[in-house]
RNA sequence: GCGGACGUGGUGGAACUGGUAGACACACAGGACUUAAAAUCCUGAGACGGCAACGUCGUGUGGGUUCGAUUCCCACCGUCCGCACCA
């Protein structure tokens, strides 16, 4: 698939030599730029000179750019290439522009692959992940990424984890972590936790076996403490794409209603004398026809006790719940467990309470009541068990009206706006006027002696758990101890680190079986206690490594001088997928940390703008028998609708099957080391950034890679053909600037301005068609001759060089070299824009005749409408076009358009 | 079902706050150079009609607002993504 080019044999110049005079004299064939061998010396040199590292310091302006941190998985993906190339732009450009540019990389390094890999190949997780580091790391440096490494870390270094295990103690200290008991999913084989994305219908992904569902002390924080604040804020994050604040949104789930309390009748198991439901629509109070609960509800759970076939309907929910039934059965389900409620608003009113498998314990309050003419579900069990319809809610429209009411009758319920119907004092209000009403009213009457009903703003929002009972992960500094109680380990004692000598041969937990890791004495009463030994959920650690990079040597976890210096982030760059927990994770931490003391409380949100890029997607391939392809194993002939593919390895056809996401699983992977070692980085990052925007997916071809091969040599010959044509480095601007050279600066000029607010705009792809035509006008020009042109070459072709510093950083320095500087372009300012030449004073607009272009006309900038109306009706266009109609009007917009009406 | 985004040549895409649609690139065709090829350079190209000048049509479909709509409004079609018994 990748055709070497093949490099010729080009003399490095070392760097201190390169001066314009290394290359005079050569011939015009000028030898292939050798990307690979000058891509090393340049990063070797910028490495030496400590080119990117950073300092805090508060005299200058700062910009955070910081792309996600990538999962030590051994080795990078075209994905990686793609996110790490926008961010380095970027910075490098930001750096330009006089900011001082914090730029850092590190590793998500805890997780569960590399215990995976423990398992199945007896290597330490931690030896795994440093091994993979080590080799990812040279892959980033590779791609001459303007980095501070002296910042680097891993999360699962205990110079990390050790300061997350005090962040955990003081959000704990202030209520923000605590333990409750949740519900997970159990892999009774493999004897673990797994996360909801590990059951597969109902099965556990590794061990195939049925998922239990199992109440277990669980470690969590309270991220609801900020709902309401993080819905707040997102009005304030401008920089985010809407589609992320929608789905943040979403997940948070804010919903305003009323917790109503029902009454109910002496018969009710375990002396229940009430039921609490939580609604969003206590309006439709009036068309309540029964009670619902979840088969986990405590009522239903006591129900159960007394009652068979309770129990027997209850199980089989339970049952039901994460498998792939949960889809296909829509159908609404129930039992009715006997007990009776009354309704609030009349004591004569009784109501059935159901167990029905579609109330959910998670939500509200597990209960609510049944309206089924305005809620599609409860219209479907009413449907079903015969329960009664009645409409209170209807159109003011008497047609409309007639509409719901038979739309209702035949099963549909009707869930819009409208006016109360059959509901006694609220007849006649409109939905939110019934809505306080009724709250009003059972706010003020009473059960029991408390308020029938309260205001509540629910959400879908739950606490975080991050309890994990793995090994590879940041353990939970807890100790529990039977006379104290939970028991903080003191800061002092800090970090808990793993123990090394785990073992991984057996499922379960390794931490819970080592012989002596858990076992410590209590810090408080001295007594034998034993250590937590859950460890903390990933998200964890991603969710404040921004910080970390601040400082990432500080003796606390945050150094308050350089957090307030750097934060928040300037430019996040990462995937869509992440849209919402690893955000949302991120703003919580924010806030936590705030109040722990950790972070200024001033600081709500951690990243001022977000950029999610698209995925880097490329064709699939098929063998005869069906199996995946590399694209290394294929050949292909032909064009268009004849292109056809050979299996190179059998000779057989292969089949081209449709543009997916790179994967391991469908093979249409493209390794960056063949791209980077074949073409070099700069060509790789190139074509990265052209043709498709930033957002959308780029479908990886051999020919657009090739392509942007092509543009490297085309600029390093340009460079060579400048030699003779261009001024000589640092000659004087001619007094005297003919036509020709006044066009081509006007062309740098306006290159300058566009290229630098695209490259802000992250519009890399628009910034790069620029330097393709600036590029053009360049070649154009050496073949042209005019008074002080040679200057004009040498100003565009030198802003040309430091225009793609950004995007191309060795072909630019070594290009820069060849100009005659021995200074690095790394460290060269981006180039002032000469206001004066963007505008022309000339200007061409289109002429129309009714809203058709008929021509065009160029005119003085500063021509008047008059001036302009007059000159466009002499046209001969014009004329022709109005075939002696009578001018009717003429619309003339200076500097843009004339439309003549006839 | 709910929510969001998108629909422009053969292809990826460009077009500032409503003002010359198709920049730039890829692919393609013709030409130059070459013994030949590769590389490179030049030229052409939205569709239809025409030798040409030029004309007609054209930004998913149908309407609307406007002197003027890829851009704003309404309805529909299609594609993609997110959430989904959320009371």
């Amino acid at each position: 698939m990748t055709r070497p080019i093949l490099w010729a044999h080009y003399a490095p110049s070392l760097f201190a030599h390169s001066t314009a005079n290394t290359y005079r004299g050569r011939s015009m064939a000028a030898e292939r730029y050798n990307a690979p061998e000058r891509e090393q010396h340049w990063q070797s040199v910028w490495e030496s000179r400590g080119a990117f590292r950073t300092t805090t310091d508060p005299a200058k302006p700062k910009c955070y750019v910081l792309e996600m941190f990538p999962y030590p998985s051994g080795r990078i993906h075209m994905g990686h290439v793609r996110n790490y190339t926008m961010g380095d732009v970027l910075a490098r450009y930001k750096r330009a522009r006089g900011f001082n540019v914090l730029h850092p990389m590190g590793w998500d390094a805890f997780g569960m692959p590399a215990e995976n890999a423990a398992m199945e190949r007896q290597t330490h997780p931690a030896k795994w992940t440093y091994a993979n580091i080590a080799a990812m790391k040279a892959q980033l440096k590779s791609m001459g990424l303007a980095i501070d490494w002296t910042r680097e870390f891993a999360t699962c270094d205990p110079s990390y984890y050790r300061h997350q295990q005090r962040l955990f103690l003081d959000m704990y200290a202030k209520g923000l972590a605590y333990r409750r008991s949740s519900k997970v999913n159990w892999d009774p084989v493999d004897q673990t936790v797994l996360a909801n994305e590990q059951v597969i219908d109902g099965r556990g992904w590794r061990s195939g076996a049925l998922v239990e569902q199992r109440e277990r002390l669980q470690w969590a924080f309270k991220i609801t403490e900020f709902a309401d604040d993080l819905i707040e804020a997102l009005g304030t994050l401008d920089k985010w794409p809407e589609k992320v604040r929608v789905m943040q949104e979403n997940w948070i789930g804010r919903s305003e209603g009323l917790l109503i309390r029902w009454a109910l009748d002496g018969a009710a198991p375990n002396g229940a004398t009430e039921l609490e439901v939580f609604t969003t629509r206590p309006d439709t109070l009036y068309g309540a026809s029964f009670l619902a609960i979840a088969p986990d509800h405590p009522l239903a759970l006591a129900a159960a006790e007394a009652n068979p076939a309770v129990a027997a309907f209850s199980e089989e929910c339970r049952r039901m719940g994460t498998s792939l039934a949960t889809i296909e059965s829509a159908e609404k389900k129930g039992i009715d467990t006997g007990i009776v409620a009354t309704h609030p608003l009349d004591p004569n009113w009784k109501l059935p309470v159901y167990v029905a498998n579609f109330i959910l314990m998670d939500y509200g309050t597990g209960a609510i009541f049944g309206c089924p003419a305005h809620d599609q579900r409860d219209i479907e069990f009413a449907r079903a068990y015969g329960l009664p319809v009645v409409p209170v809610v209807a159109p003011t429209d008497a047609k409309a009206r007639a509409r719901a009411i038979a739309e209702i009758e035949a099963g549909t319920a009707y869930v819009d706006d409208g006016v109360m119907i059959n509901s006694q004092f609220m007849d006649g209000l409109d939905v939110k006027a019934a809505f306080n009403a009724i709250a009003d009213r059972l706010e003020k009457a009473t059960l029991a002696g408390k308020p029938v009903a309260k205001r509540k703003i629910n959400y879908r929002l739950r606490d975080w758990g991050i309890s994990r009972q793995r090994y590879w992960g940041c353990p939970i500094p807890i100790i529990h101890c039977g006379d104290c109680g939970e028991v903080p380990v003191p800061v002092d004692q800090l970090p808990v680190k793993l123990p090394e000598d785990a073992s991984f041969s057996e499922p379960g937990n390794p931490l819970d079986r080592h012989p002596t890791w858990r076992h410590v004495d209590c810090p408080k009463c001295g007594k034998p206690a034993t250590r937590e030994t859950d460890t903390m959920d990933t998200f964890v650690d991603s969710s404040w490594y921004f910080v970390r990079f601040t400082d990432p040597n500080a003796d606390t976890p945050v150094d308050q001088a350089a957090a307030d210096y750097w934060l928040p982030v300037d430019q996040y760059i990462g995937g869509i997928e992440h849209a919402i927990l690893h955000l949302l994770y991120s703003r919580f931490f924010t806030r936590a940390m705030g109040v722990a003391g950790h972070l200024n409380p001033k600081l709500k949100e951690p990243f001022a703008a977000l950029f999610t890029q698209g995925m880097v997607v490329h064709e699939t391939y098929k063998s005869a028998d069906g199996a995946w392809l590399l694209p290394t194993e294929v050949r292909f002939e032909g064009e268009g609708d004849t292109r056809r593919a050979t299996e190179i390895s059998t000779g057989k056809p292969a089949q081209i099957g449709s543009i997916e996401k790179m994967s391991k699983s469908k093979k249409n992977l493209v390794d960056p080391d063949d791209i980077i070692q074949h073409y070099g980085a700069d060509c790789a990052r190139w074509f990265m950034l052209s043709d498709s925007p930033p957002e959308r997916d780029v479908i990886w071809t051999e020919a657009g890679v090739a392509g942007a091969g092509r543009f490297i040599q085309r600029l390093w010959r340009l460079l060579g053909e400048i030699e003779t044509k261009a001024a000589p480095k640092g000659t004087a601007r001619p007094a005297e600037l003919g036509p020709e050279a006044m066009a081509l600066r006007r062309a740098t000029q306006k290159t300058l301005d566009t290229v630098g607010r695209n490259i802000e705009g992250l519009r890399f792809n628009v910034a790069v068609a620029q330097l393709y035509e600036l590029s053009n006008e360049v070649s154009a020009a050496l073949g042209k001759a005019d008074a002080g042109l040679d200057w004009a070459l040498r100003e565009a072709v030198e802003h040309l060089v430091q225009m793609i510093g950004p995007m191309m950083p060795h072909l630019a320095e070594e290009c820069w070299a060849r100009l005659g500087y021995n200074t690095l372009l790394a460290d060269q300012p981006w180039p002032q824009v000469e206001g004066a030449l963007l505008v022309d004073d000339h200007v061409t607009i289109a002429v129309q005749v009714n809203g058709k272009r008929r021509d065009e006309l160029t005119v003085a900038r500063s021509a008047a409408k008059e001036e302009i109306e007059a000159a466009a009706l002499k046209l001969e266009s014009v004329v022709r076009a109005i075939e002696g109609r009578p001018v009717r009007k003429v619309i003339v917009v200076p500097q843009r358009i004339v439309n003549v009406v006839a």
